[in-house]
DNA sequence: AGGAAAGATTGATATTAGTCAAAGAAACAG
DNA sequence: CTGTTTCTTTGACTAATATCAATCTTTCCT
């Protein structure tokens, strides 16, 4: 694995919702002080609670971003894979981390240190708004992540994960399942046991769960299954 | 109520997350072009999906912040109070609102419009640095409600909700419920159902909820109550 | 004050998801 | 290729929470 930015990791970079704003010398700039880091899985990148120092952007492989309580359960906050940046809200916050982060893959990453981000940031407004820019897309997602958790059935978390892993959006289609089924189940906030029933479940659906993939008849039947309603309550007065 | 901003509300502007790291003359101009909003309880601030006009900073009241589903069901994502400032990351993703306000009380509000805010940003770098660490703190904040959905039962979520509104940290105390059962029921993401029952439950750890106070006998009581775990699994391996 | 409407509690039951234990499959090492 | 380890699935059972319906309380309106 490469430990210089070619060509190709430019051209993510520039569609990145953290860099893709940025005038071409102001990214070049940035990367003259950033640097590639390979890690294998299970590496851990940074350690909640402890000072900020960097953050990242994904170019493979996958990083799972976790809290831990004093007793050592894990909760999965959120797992970014190529083109995603994550840590970048902790490095304006200017203290310790808020999670863990830990490789499941291994993967190759772009470590930019704190120091760099908020130097450009000082030095350029404009790289300000993307940094915004892309924290509120963060934060749009935890919202929509709550939702999920608040609204929906494990199954149909787990139908939603598989959509939004389709590459369409009608008919039948195979998926890849990214990582680990341990992971995924963490992720959806749900137990090993329930995600292989929710597999189970899902058959009636038209989706079929092989070793680590899933074939999917029709993504419009999924996300009706998806999408429908399990209560009426807590609901807005009309 | 009044519609001009006051020596106390500059005091309290002084300490948000948003505003507080600004410059006098920078804070003043921004008021220049912001103005006070009194709302009644039940009024809408603004509307999911629909393009973002605005921010806010809570100088009285309670404001709920939720998303609808098609048939109506409502996620309340947050329920802001004084001091506490919400939207702003909306502002900055320049599309629509990912969410809807409405008052939930009578309340007073700082409305800032998206072209004051963004323009701010543009002229000084500070305000971009303080609006950073603000919406990294929301961030957070969602951060923490997901770990709170995903490993802590309803009951525990209750009983961190009250611990958030006790003045102290220990010893006995009494706090009023700041708005609706609904409401809370809502926010916690259980059933007004449940949050009766968990009422009833909560009395083994001394707590006696009445009518719209409740009275606690012992705050680490109730926290050693609330952190307590309940299960081992999607553990990380030691 | 009196009565309707809204909000809150309680009970009975159903559904969902977690727990613990065991069996089955896949991955891996020698 | 074979045994060992790890991951995954299944089964039986339990716990937590939702649902639906009924009742009780509070609020609010005139």
């Amino acid at each position: 694995m490469s430990e210089y930015v070619d060509e190709v990791d430019l051209e993510l970079l520039r569609n990145t919702a953290l860099l893709g704003g940025l005038r071409s010398e102001l990214l070049l700039s940035l990367l003259q002080n950033s640097r590639v880091q390979n890690v294998a899985s299970g590496e851990v990148l940074f350690t909640q609670d402890t000072p900020v120092t960097a953050c990242y952007i994904v170019f493979d492989g996958w990083v799972k971003v976790f809290r831990l309580t004093r007793v050592g359960i894990e909760t999965i906050v959120h797992v970014f894979s190529r083109g995603q940046s994550f840590a970048e809200a902790a490095v304006f916050s200017m203290g310790n981390y808020p999670v863990s982060a830990e490789a499941v893959t291994n993967s190759r990453l772009l470590q930019i240190p704190s120091s760099v981000l908020l130097k450009s940031v000082e030095s350029d407004p404009e790289i300000a708004l993307s940094m915004l820019e892309s924290t509120s897309r963060h934060l749009h997602d935890l919202v929509r992540q709550i939702e999920q958790l608040k609204t929906k059935s494990g199954i149909q978390r787990v139908a939603r994960f598989f959509i939004s892993l389709c590459p369409v959006d009608q008919g039948p289609c195979t998926i890849g399942l990214p990582y680990d089924k341990n992971l995924i189940a963490g992720r959806l906030g749900i137990k090993p046991e329930s995600l292989s029933r929710a597999f189970v479940r899902l058959r009636d659906v038209g989706v079929h769960v092989h070793n680590y993939a899933a074939e999917i008849e029709s993504v419009e039947e999924l996300q009706k299954y998806a999408n429908s309603e399990r209560s009426e309550s807590w609901v807005a007065k009309q």
